[in-house]
DNA sequence: GTCTATACATGGATAGAC
DNA sequence: GTCTATCCATGTATAGAC
């Protein structure tokens, strides 16, 4: 357990706000840079305040580090509880695909910093990966298996559909300038032809005919 | 243009084998940390030599890292550049998947080293993601879009098609601790698993009836 | 709560002996 | 070609005034 700075309750009004501001800029330095490759030096100056002062929120490097993550990993992790197991197979994956889109396309730092984490080893996240992620993850598998079971979808390994569509769909925001490179950049549509290629593509591969 | 080290010709016996330990090195810290993340010191000890040896050999950071990314980005583009108009559709893409997915499974330092360096910005290799990479993308988005319209292939967005194949194919190298975890560790035949789901869900999708 | 000053470690890079 | 020693910038973190 990390000495998270200032004790969790009861902030003033200006601490909230500091707190948010640097918790931001941490969020846009750590997922472009990854842990090693970020400075207070950066977070700071995006924050609008001297380091001192930052450390005097989050008194280590570590300790801001792992409070964006935890932020991140839960906004990561929603999307995937939303689906049903007494839904349309079609329905609940096109909705899955379509808010994970969402996700790049609203949140594309979040995508990043938990791509940028992973890269690096995952070693911050260790007991995120093995408990609730895992722990999810089964869970909505036994759910596609069950669909599979059913007649409903096509045979598929449940875990590794579910790889497919985190990939395909974390694409656009972590690979954002190969996307913009190869698409000549201005082409502002391509979350929305994304999203269709992806559930177009894995629905009617998976969908029984 | 950066001073790549010593002349690029007439290298002796134990310059040529000094080199291939430092990129290789080079390769295995940057693409965990990034290059800002990765320290010259790490790189020297993995490559069993002092610092400023390794120094004697590429006299700044930044050109170690352009080397082992230019190396990096060739291996990267070839499986592409196989795929042929006049082929089969179905095992055209069944060959570019497996390709693909074997270099996620032989060289996942590779993978990882273009991410990082994607996620980060991409600076190092603007020209590269402009130049040979969009071509090429290009000239397969065209043979894609003519086997569409020959009927061969049903109607799909070929660059997001191409996104799709990379994006799965690369997260088996990239998110390999996610996938471990998921997975429950050491499930050996996931890359197997991985490139007969990818192959189903996209030729079953694509084929036409 | 915020600032200035500063301690102390690490990292990139060079000098010069061998 | 390789090493030791070292320079200097940067980076994390602390002390203490206000």
């Amino acid at each position: 357990m990390l000495d998270d700075a200032i004790s969790n309750v009861k902030r003033t009004r200006i601490q909230t706000v500091n707190r948010e501001a640097i918790l931001q800029a941490a969020l846009s330095v750590f997922s472009a840079y990854g842990y090693r490759g970020a400075t207070l030096d950066e977070i700071a100056e995006k924050a609008g305040m001297s380091k001192p002062n930052l450390l005097y929120y989050f008194p280590r490097k570590k300790s801001l580090y792992v409070a964006v993550l935890e932020e991140t990993l839960a906004q990561w992790l929603a999307p995937l509880a939303t689906m049903k197991a007494d839904g349309d197979p079609a329905d609940e994956l096109s909705r899955y695909i379509d808010a994970k889109i969402a996700m790049s396309r609203d949140n594309p730092a979040a995508s990043r910093l938990f791509a940028s984490e992973i890269l690096q080893g995952g070693g911050a996240i260790t007991e995120f990966l093995h408990g609730p992620l895992k722990a999810i993850v089964d869970e909505k598998s036994r759910i596609i298996a069950d669909w599979v079971a059913a007649g409903r979808l096509r045979p598929v390994d449940p875990r590794h559909l579910i790889f497919m569509i985190w990939a395909t769909t974390q694409h656009y925001a972590d690979f954002d300038v190969q996307v913009r490179a190869v698409l000549a950049s201005d082409d502002e549509t391509r979350f929305d032809v994304a999203s269709e290629t992806a559930r177009r593509v894995i629905l009617e591969g998976l969908l029984p005919r």
